[in-house]
RNA sequence: GGCCCAGUGGCUCAGUUGGUUAGAGCGCCGCCCUGUCACGGCGGAGGUCGAGAGUUCGAGUCUCUUCUGGGUCGCCA
């Protein structure tokens, strides 16, 4: 039977005593970790946030019924205990802060009592994911769970502190806005009042913090939500959260610096690890050609080689075909890994064909100097002893070989870098090297629909010496965009915004939106570009993930409180559910499953 | 939309080449235990193997379909 707590005041969190508190009485709620009953001598552990204490109960020292009591709490029973903090008299446990003090209880209260949960509070949880999530409240109690959420909390909160200091103003932007086609999937929000027309959820408040610098707020900022209604992944949620920023007055150095102390801020305030300043930097095509990444790990090396001109001319069709039709061939080398057995090597080729290749190459270079190769048949000797060399080929290294358009190239030696790292076991989650991404190319071209799409947005500003190529070479012009790039994940990202008119629709036209189509979706920002706008830029974090590997965790669900699994649903709320037909016909909308 | 992995008592797993009453640890229930903290001792309950169909004398074990969860490619301006 649940009591009250009426009379009874909670004086500490469990792992808030400590020595200093012996010979005080406390009064400490929490659950039911653990109850061991000796006989005639009861400990009972109460968790909560901070941690556990140990509560004694022992004949003579507490009453008869107060034993018989304690011996009936069971596992996540939530209780209230009135007490003496002393040392223990028994083993100090050096496992658990409290170790060395426990509580003697004069009274105990039982608050509220639980039904054996479905699986085990407990830290380092093996249960799956799927029972942990349906019942998030009990996995959330879990040691690593609070630690993460709290983790989470102090990144937000010195985030606050420190861009406040900085001058930012936090402004909220609407979270019902207009749907823009452009760029991920909206989630729509049907209108009552006005049937047949939908609101969108941002998939980020750009439009509005650009607006927010015309409006004269210098320095904005917002831990923003943001939407996306794109399949998930182990970093992407359909909803996450954003640390997104603006800057009026500024260039590409200036949102630099000032992201650069932030970072350094919070690795130093909740991890005690020191960012060296400044982050190195790298321009994209740089990025590409050394790591087939925009997102390099720059924890290990195994970094790409141009193996092209080496292998042009060579008679093995594969290298000959990509080399003619304007590709190229590159190789990494999996140092000491000449040994792989086939089996493994052919398991890398079919690993890269998820990544477009049609094949890998490979030399195997045995202990004994001997080769094991693929190709090698097709190559002359002095040919093989060129690559070998560029490649920086000792005995027992495997050297990877890729050949095609650069884009798969890329992908595919980008990729097989991270996988032979994580088999080699190159990656220390306890290291962090950050590094920025910049000069990324301001448009990409999209085979399926046959144009140019904005590679960060359509209101990134060109750099300035490339705006001649805009016409004659789109491709070819670079945007003064950035990427800031913490272990081969991007955790955030921005640019320097256009802030003439002339050439957002210039970008507009590149980009293949009619003058019309412009003006119906970005007419807005077009108009108010035409009332003083000051130049300006901004980076927008994904704190999630930023937060996930802080936290050394390998999931952004491990990091957020409630999230939704892989088809996009809750396991918990079972939400995505279905609405009373009066909803829909108030909507005036008909459901019409495909 | 494609590919890969997993699904056995509350939890985590084991189940040989398909063959008698499906096992273990933890948890749970009962009794005992005054210094435990992965407490200990004795006893006990609990599953028909995600679901459906098929092959077979016989299927947890093979085949197909399907559901659920995870990873990933596409997608994510």
């Amino acid at each position: 039977m649940a009591e009250s707590m009426q009379g009874l005041k909670r004086t500490h969190r469990c792992a808030e005593l400590s020595a200093a508190n012996v010979g005080e009485t406390v009064t400490i709620m929490g659950w039911v970790q653990k109850n061991r009953n000796k006989g005639g001598l009861v400990f009972v552990d109460v968790r909560d946030r901070s941690g556990i204490i140990q509560v004694v109960f022992e004949e003579g020292k507490s009453d008869a019924g107060l034993i018989e009591k304690a011996s009936k709490l069971r596992a996540e029973y939530v209780i209230a205990v009135v007490g003496t903090v002393e040392r223990r008299s028994g083993a100090v446990n050096t496992n658990i802060a409290t170790g060395e003090i426990e509580v003697i209880p004069a009274e105990l209260r039982v608050l509220s009592e639980s039904e054996t949960p479905p699986f085990p509070i407990e830290e380092r949880s093996k249960t799956k994911e799927e029972i942990r999530l349906k019942y998030r409240y009990l996995d959330l109690r879990r040691p690593d769970m609070q630690r993460n959420l709290l983790m989470r909390s102090q990144v937000a909160t010195l985030t606050r502190q420190f861009l406040a200091e900085e001058g930012f103003l936090e402004i909220e932007t609407p979270v019902l806005i207009g749907s823009t086609p452009e760029g991920a999937r909206d989630y729509l929000v049907p209108s009552r009042i006005h049937q047949g027309k939908f609101y969108a959820l941002p998939q980020s408040p750009q439009l509005f913090k650009q607006l927010l610098m015309c409006s004269g707020c210098d320095r904005y900022f917002q831990l923003a939500k943001c939407f996306r209604d794109e399949d998930l992944r182990a970093d992407r949620q359909p909803e996450f959260t954003q640390i997104d920023m603006e800057l009026s007055f500024v260039d590409v150095d200036d949102v630099i610096d000032v992201n650069e102390r932030l970072l350094a801020k919070l690795f130093r305030e909740v991890l005690k690890v020191e960012v060296p300043l400044p982050i190195p930097r790298m321009t994209w095509q740089e990025a590409m050609d050394r790591y087939g990444s925009d997102k390099p790990d720059t924890r290990f090396g195994m970094e790409l080689t141009d193996v092209t001109e080496i292998v042009r001319g060579c008679e093995f069709a594969v290298f000959k075909g990509a080399v003619e039709n304007g590709g190229s061939v590159r190789g990494i080398n999996a140092k000491g890994q000449g040994g792989m057995p086939r089996k493994k090597i052919d398991k890398l080729v079919t690993f890269a064909k998820d990544y477009g290749a049609k094949g890998l190459a490979y030399i195997a270079i045995q202990e004994d100097g001997s080769m094991k190769s693929s190709f090698a048949k097709f190559m002359t000797e002095d040919e093989m002893k060129a690559l070998v060399d560029v490649m920086g080929g000792e005995n027992g290294d495997l050297l990877l070989f890729a050949a095609d358009k650069n884009k798969v190239v890329w992908a595919v030696l980008g990729a097989l870098r991270l996988e032979l790292a994580s088999q080699m076991e190159l990656l220390d989650k306890n290291e962090y090297k950050f590094l920025w991404v910049t000069e990324f190319p301001l448009l990409e071209w999209n085979d399926e629909q046959n144009r140019y799409t904005a590679m960060h947005h359509p209101f990134t500003m060109p750099m300035e010496e490339d705006l001649q190529y805009i016409d004659s070479e789109p491709g070819r012009v670079r945007a003064k965009a950035y990427d800031i790039v913490l272990n081969g994940n991007e955790i955030g990202g921005g640019s320097v915004r256009i802030f003439n008119p002339e050439i957002q629709s210039k970008m507009f036209e590149v980009l293949g939106f009619t003058e019309e189509q412009a003006r119906e979706q970005f007419g807005f920002l077009l108009t108010a570009f035409k009332y003083g706008v000051p130049p300006h830029a901004g980076l927008a974090y994904g704190l999630d993930r930023m937060v996930m590997l802080m936290a050394k965790e390998d999931s952004i669900r491990d990091v957020m409180a409630f999230p939704k699994v892989k088809d996009a649903s809750d396991l918990m709320t079972e939400a995505p559910t279905g609405v009373a037909k009066e909803q829909l016909e108030e909507l005036g909308l008909e459901i019409k499953i495909k």
